[in-house]
DNA sequence: TATGAATGAGACTTCATTCAT
DNA sequence: CATGAATGAAGTCTCATTCAT
């Protein structure tokens, strides 16, 4: 096993832990186990716990970001190019459980420090501001402010995925899909 | 001091240093000495740390509910009513900053379990889904399924105060707070 | 409930916790709660843990002791006599489980001062050694040391209930009873 | 220090400690300190405080049948090979007062599970039966159950040592140590 | 005498991290 | 780079005992 596959090892142990766990009551020498790993070795590649989690978190969302964002847009149909993000971005979660999980679960954890949150919420999520953006200027999206906006969808998002979780199998039906979608493009369009 | 005065003290300075440092964090030692009781007298009001957090996520989200529905509605004006209450909510987390911070960290958290989680949305967030069901019957709200609209909006209000946490001064502007329930409303509102 | 009772009550409360599950293991607490009794109650009848424990292996050895002296001797059979009392002895611990196991697991302890196993060693076991004494001066039994013979002779018994214990049905078995007799009786009589 | 040597410091250390002081009045953290190891070390090795006193047990009983079986039998003279093997385990007794110690304290102790208890006594004892099942045979011991003699001869062994160790010059005394054997090999002697 | 809330020392155990091999 | 035994600070929780009511 090479370099590059124990550190992913890793990750891929914490992940499943974590969200298992929770991230206090995971302990590194689980994860050392799981990724059939040495304690020592875990640390030759993370200097900390903490910094697991953090990159965890980050690679995860870029991950994310990479595959959702990876088609292009009809810039002619705004709302088709939102249904289209919002159902990509569910079933990415519904096609990635773990990961899915861990979002609902630390995206707002305390554990991971603020800025790496900001961080990964502006370089991952900026596309959403370009989304935004350009429907303000068309007149389809309500002119309000951009910050809070991005909140709010976020909070939808989180919201959305969290009832997908709790109800798996409403995450098949297309009616729920559908709605999820509605109301978080009727929060935001203007007619 | 009392023996209900003790628990409450233990709640009080628990519900401080959870929000200061988070729950792990957090020692029931450093509990104790804040609340000015010996450890032992912590641990013969809660079994265990664990109930400690439930048992204040419950008496937060209760007195949330009571604080928030104590005024009468005009049935005559279900937007206005909504806005009222949207408003309370928002205003309620403004003036309990302690609470607020702990909604927007605990609400989620996986320390909390999800039964007792369950228990205080439908115990104290009843009236939420009485009006949404109103709206319905009056043709004001869409018909969404209720549990998907119930957890949106939950969804959208931490969303709200997470924002209005991290920039304190838009809290107190009244176009932002207007903003935050236009978002609401528009995501569920038929028209 | 009167003043008896009560200390009565936790003596009895004891012994069964006691023998389920150790003295240690068992808190005075539990003791009080079973015994249907506050904690501060439990400390009015004894200064101390440890005296509960004392207290009741007296008050256990004296019962015993009593239950079987109280029936005359015919001295002119020793051997009769020995066996009528170790069959007492035996019957004694079967029809008593709980004192039973209690000498089983108390009788060595080092939780009961050696003192006080000591005084009741001989005040209660006193009868034996006029037995052996006896014995000894009509030459049916070995001209041995006493208090070897003696320690010989509880380790013998408490051997014996302890094989009865950890096979209950064999106690009632005549065959396995008069045979752990002949084995006491061999090893200190002299034909 | 290697491993090995950690692991059995601490055994050395839990065995006088235990011994001086009994099971529940000796912490973890003087055992660890007496064996000049760190807490987390004696956790290293044994996964419980309990662990330690059963492998305690076992390594200690082991000792003892090894270093009382080591020497072969005259089978031609089964009373001068019983008493061989009684005095050798006298003399062991005598020779290793910690442990001598620990067996009269332990042995019967609820501490240890009964599980141990058992194994220890078919393991490392079982050469006792062979010698009882041999004399049936040779028609020199009594035909009674083998599991009830067992039984007696563990106690009759047990005050033996129990009552040199209450008089410990009168170990060194031959009298005192053949009348403890004649005791034992009439009790189950034919003749 | 009876009560049970309060106490705080101390017990066992965990765990992130280090470092010699 | 890999290993895993060793570390010891720190955490949660227990419990015999006290004392104001």
């Amino acid at each position: 096993m090479s370099k590059i596959d124990k550190r992913q090892a890793v990750l891929d142990a914490a992940l499943s832990l974590f969200v298992a766990n929770g991230f206090h009551a995971t302990s590194t020498a689980s994860i050392a186990k799981q990724a059939q790993v040495a304690t020592g070795t875990l640390f030759h590649h993370f200097p900390t716990k903490d910094k697991i989690l953090a990159a965890l978190f980050l690679s995860i969302k870029t991950k994310f970001a990479d595959d959702i964002h990876q088609q292009n847009f009809d810039g002619d149909n705004l709302k088709q190019d939102a249904q289209n993000l919002w159902q990509r971005a569910i079933d990415w979660a519904l096609d990635h459980p773990l990961q899915q999980q861990f979002f609902v679960n630390f995206s707002m954890s305390a554990d991971i420090p603020a800025q790496t949150r900001k961080v990964a919420m502006h370089d991952t999520l900026g596309f959403i501001v370009q989304l935004l953006t350009q429907g303000q200027q068309q007149g389809l999206i309500h002119d309000y402010p951009i910050d809070l906006m991005l909140e709010n969808c976020h909070g939808q998002y989180l919201a959305a995925i969290r009832f997908f979780t709790d109800h798996p199998h409403k995450g098949d039906d297309p009616r729920y899909r559908q709605v999820s979608f509605e109301l978080f493009w009727q929060a935001i369009a203007t007619a």
